[in-house]
DNA sequence: CCTAATTAAATTGCGCGCAATACATCTAAT
DNA sequence: ATTAGATGTATTGCGCGCAATTTAATTAGG
């Protein structure tokens, strides 16, 4: 009888993709905490940065993050000093992100972590924007499938 | 002057994996939900199935996970009776871990999971494979970066 | 108008993931 | 044997991440 080829994690693309998001996070915390920050509250700084006062759902959309992880992360940002959280005047349900200048100010003392980021990934640029395109299409993919009950014959990722 | 040219999250490597990941983590929950089991705790069980009776530091290298979070982790899969946690008699330091037989039952009664995932996942088999040892590479070079202080001038990954 | 349905945030509860620490056991060196 | 160091787990504290629920504000329908 042939052996059981029971998939081990270390085989599998969901556990070097769980492994390298570890992997990811722990490179940058060193980076990160020296500024007080996690990598999650760094990628909601990073679309501020780019786009001051929006919403939490707003931020939430990019990231697919909802309300219960943003609003303790945001109250954190916001008793460190970074962000600002008001009531839209025109909407009340909604709550604005507003950066201080404390918090535009770590964008500027926060300018080397990609670039070391970059480094510790060590990969030329055309290679690094490949993977990262096939890794987007499989979260894609994973997302549209997502809800809609599986039970098909694939190979067990 | 040009744009300050700001790395958005959507565009990063990083982002792409720590997205993708929570999206795996997604896909699996509903297939191990039913039988009560998160996915960190179904990897743990892949790997006793294969090797039963190993100990914590045993399971958590490959896993690259400490007994800071294997040791609550266990405890969970113990009081749902999948597994059993005993001293080592030679190295009483030790702790083994054991399937019970509803722990061995799991087995099969997961057996579709992989297929469900791979389902969800799409990708041919070949292709699954080769951005499976890309990711593993690339975590593999993040963690021997880890630890040593990081300031080149990569892409911003 | 006034209600019903919808929407945006916040809250609650639980399980990681990890740093830091504590504790027990084992090993080595004297 | 005693002690010093090393090793394996456990504990504590904190920050996600997410499902489920709640609360408040807006919109739509009658």
């Amino acid at each position: 009888m042939p052996a059981p080829n029971r998939p081990m994690p270390v085989d599998m693309l969901c556990f070097a993709v769980y492994s390298a998001a570890h992997a990811f996070n722990r490179a940058y915390r060193p980076l990160l905490a020296r500024h007080g920050l996690t990598y999650p509250q760094y990628l909601v700084l990073l679309l501020l940065w780019a786009d001051d006062g929006q919403t939490v759902s707003e931020l939430g959309a990019p990231l697919f993050l909802d309300s219960g992880t943003l609003t303790p992360l945001l109250r954190r940002l916001e008793s460190a000093g970074h962000i600002r959280r008001e009531r839209d005047r025109e909407d009340e349900r909604q709550v604005r992100i507003r950066l201080t200048g404390r918090g535009r100010a770590l964008e500027a003392e926060l300018a080397d972590v990609p670039a070391a980021i970059g480094c510790a990934v060590g990969m030329p640029a055309a290679e690094l924007r490949e993977l990262t395109g096939r890794i987007r299409e499989l979260g894609r993919t994973l997302r549209a499938t997502a809800g809609s009950e599986m039970d098909g014959d694939g190979d067990g990722a």
